[in-house]
DNA sequence: ACGATGATGAAC
DNA sequence: TTCATCATCGTA
């Protein structure tokens, strides 16, 4: 493959993101993550979705953060090194897949929200088959579920911060934190005038 | 608009 | 032992 088809094919570009894009803070890795990929793999079957919202949980600090309890079964993938999954079950029905950030001891994650073709944490689950298998999997390929970097940056102004959804329990001071992050132009990879 | 779902952890 | 939670679907 040379040079020019990846100039002249940007998809074709496919870099797996590693442990160091993940060991920072959870509101960079948040918010970088939009637009990259989030690959499934199933046999010999890989599809692969666009990521076009995420949450920032950002410490032990943040009362919305499951860490905020402290060490315990549940949340003791958050404290360890990044770029493993934390994925848990809410309400009884719904299975919601996190990515370990920053230093290991250092609890923090984001949660993946949504892709193009499933918005919502536990929709996204849902069609890419996930369950608590993958909690404390690391994003490789082996683990057949990963992340991957295909060239498709999206301009600054296509994203929206808010505030994250259904953390009013958290308390005014976090509840109102913009630590969401929207891609509200999926398609685009560049910024319209 | 509201109930059902049912793991985890805190409050009681 | 009871209660609320980083949702979503079906039914009214």
């Amino acid at each position: 493959m040379s040079v020019a088809s990846y100039l002249c094919y940007p998809h074709l570009m496919r870099k797996v993101l590693t442990r160091a894009f993940f060991d920072r803070s959870a509101e960079r890795v948040a918010r970088e993550l939009l637009g990259m990929y989030l690959v499934r793999r199933i046999g010999t079957r890989e599809e692969a979705f666009r990521i076009i919202e995420t949450e920032a949980y950002v410490g032990p600090h943040d009362l919305a953060c499951h860490a905020a309890k402290g060490l315990t079964k549940r949340t003791e993938v958050m404290f360890g090194p990044a770029g493993r999954f934390y994925v848990y079950f809410v309400y009884g029905m719904h299975w919601m897949l996190n990515i370990v950030t920053e230093r290991e001891g250092y609890p923090a994650a984001v949660l993946i929200r949504g892709i193009e073709g499933a918005i919502g944490p536990g929709r996204l689950t849902k069609r890419l088959a996930i369950t608590g298998v993958f909690n404390g999997a690391k994003a490789v390929r082996e683990s057949g579920l990963w992340f991957e970097d295909r060239g498709t940056a999206p301009s600054p102004r296509t994203i929206r911060k808010t505030p994250r959804i259904g953390v009013a329990y958290a308390g005014k001071k976090w509840a109102r934190k913009k630590l969401r992050f929207v891609l509200v132009a999926p398609a685009s990879q560049t910024s319209r005038r």
